[in-house]
DNA sequence: CTGCTTCGTTGAACCGATTCAGCCAACGGT
DNA sequence: ACCGTTGGCTGAATCGGTTCAACGAAGCAG
């Protein structure tokens, strides 16, 4: 049932040798010959053995994908356009979820290393810096996806956090806000640090008052928990900025439960325009992040590394995030 | 760099087969000798090549996983059950999204076969089912996820859409509700016509009228469209049931946009029980699925079909869903 | 003391591809 | 007629594990 090359070989009358150039180098297999094995594979339905091909060859085409949540749909998208550019160049794209648990996140780096992934895609957790290091020290390419390499030895493929922290405040300040309430998750989490960086440096520019808030988990659960502490909270804020969809999200519903009125009691904005946003009950205006772009791009530059190796120059790309406003702002009213 | 399992053994100064002994069946190396193997493994950073071990042993370790959409948080749930469980069974997941194209099926169906997959999950679709005879012919076990298997040499873990669909019209119906639209995808999927055979079988029942609504794709923009259409119907309707819940979102969000008041304009109920629909501006009132437990499930058959090969029952089973009310439903106001 | 298990270990053969040195024929230039 | 080159093909060696027949030593019964 599973045949091998051998068997190829022998029903189209020619060495082993010839079958696997056939395979590989077509070109330099004539016309007569390739039509033999042509025939042989399609009447033997041959497939060739990855595993086999693999280990002799050295190279597995297989690229990593680990991700802390899959359940995000910014990380869908991210993982679709990996995916997608992994199909086009004949590579395959082993998608790992670690859920945010540093201990599922080790298993699956040994599970990569077993499997020998020609290159990782990875947003690295703190914690995950260390198991990134052991792929370093097996000379495994990686490139981290939304968030900056600090060595110039390492590409990576991220967004421009402060820029984005900044220009929503900015935003909101030219609407005439004042006092904005800001939601962040884990300054541990880099991105997280970067937006609050912007966040205060254009609050500073645009002398605007932030009052800030924390998350423990960036999902929807967690600010409509947190929305209750901003509703009680002794000053008043017109504007909410949070550190991503999901969160705002639960603030919004927290918010409207509370008869609150949105975007005239409150301006609200999130972060990383995820689909589900644009068809929020009210649209929500949001940082737009390219994922599907941002995987599709750091997919392609690693199979650049691999393919090219020492040759391979490494970039640290930068993109910057767009705001796209919708139902969730307006002008501050008097 | 890349060690391999002589370089331990001569490093523990044992046979190469001592090594592979200690890798697979711990209990049968002495106490003496498995330190001395794991301080070699361990000095030499000693990770074993899954390509090699496969091609040997001849099973791969590896089940995929074939989904339709990996934007639909319903197959995420789906993908991370059967991740965890292949994860605790030792056995890595090759997750495949085929963004509901055929030709990228059919593509990621052949390199699963490369790949030497030992299982296969799957939601097969209509033109899918070809490329899953193949996977028969070559003995590779294939579980079907959220679609009955007709024949009993299959295994399937699904839901019973009859019962679904039947259980929200009941349900709209114990409101007084009597003319119901019903938004459905396109019957070539087999749980959208289950559904809608539940409708109409409660319909007949319970004596509710059902104006029907098609969208060719289930997700949240052919919802919004399609709300259009249901408002300008002429037949007045008080209740919305859509085939999930990515369509009921849009449907909402155009209900709102029009000044439409929910549930007391209009009753909605959507299908899967996403995480988004609890946390809805009006949490949706919705038929629940188990896409994780359907998910761990369906790995967990396919992982002892694997292992138990012949000896193994073929099951289908059917789990009931649930309907969860939240606040997009309430009784009908005369 | 002998024969029989049991336990732990050994190392060569093998899985199915790729690689590469080497071979043969045909062709062209001188 | 001779030699060099090229194109096409061959098949043995190899990748890094697993498997398994065989073997030595220890333990135990008679």
């Amino acid at each position: 049932m599973a045949n091998s090359i051998r068997d190829v070989a022998s029903r189209a009358q020619v060495a082993v040798g010839t079958v696997s150039n056939f395979l590989n180098r077509p070109d330099r297999v004539a016309e007569a010959t390739r039509k033999k094995i042509e025939s042989a594979i399609a009447e033997l339905n041959f497939v060739p053995n990855a595993s086999a091909r693999h280990l002799r060859s050295g190279s597995s085409r297989t690229i990593g994908l680990l991700v802390p949540d899959i359940t995000n749909p910014f990380f869908t998208e991210v993982a679709r356009g990996a995916g997608d550019t992994a199909s086009e160049n004949d590579y395959t794209l082993l998608l790992c979820n670690s859920d945010e648990d540093p201990k599922k996140e080790e298993r699956h780096l040994k599970v990569l290393i077993e499997q020998r992934i020609c290159g990782l895609l990875i947003t690295p957790s703190f914690e995950g810096l260390a198991g990134v290091a052991e792929l370093n020290r097996r000379n495994i390419p990686t490139t981290f996806i939304d968030r900056k390499a600090e060595s110039l030895e390492q590409s990576s493929v991220s967004m421009d956090d402060f820029y984005g922290g900044k220009s929503a405040v900015k935003y909101l300040a030219s609407l005439g806000h004042t006092s904005i309430a800001w939601v962040n998750g884990p300054l541990s989490i880099a991105q997280c640090a970067s937006r609050e960086d912007g966040v205060m440096d254009s609050a500073k520019e645009q002398n605007v008052k932030i009052n800030k808030f924390q998350v423990n988990q960036m999902r929807s659960q967690n600010g409509y928990e947190v929305a209750k502490n901003i509703l009680e909270s002794s000053s008043h804020v017109t504007a909410i900025f949070c550190a991503n969809d999901l969160v705002a999200l639960g603030v919004l519903r927290a918010l409207l439960e509370n008869g609150k009125k949105i975007p005239t009691d409150y301006a609200l904005i999130g972060y990383d325009d995820i689909g589900f946003s644009a068809s929020a009950s009210i649209p929500l205006t949001s940082i737009a992040q390219p994922a599907y772009k941002l995987g599709a791009l750091a997919a392609q530059m690693i199979i650049n590394e691999v393919e090219n190796g020492k040759k391979f120059k490494h970039e640290q790309i930068v993109f910057k995030p767009e705001l796209v406003i919708r139902a969730s702002t307006q002008a501050l009213r008097k």
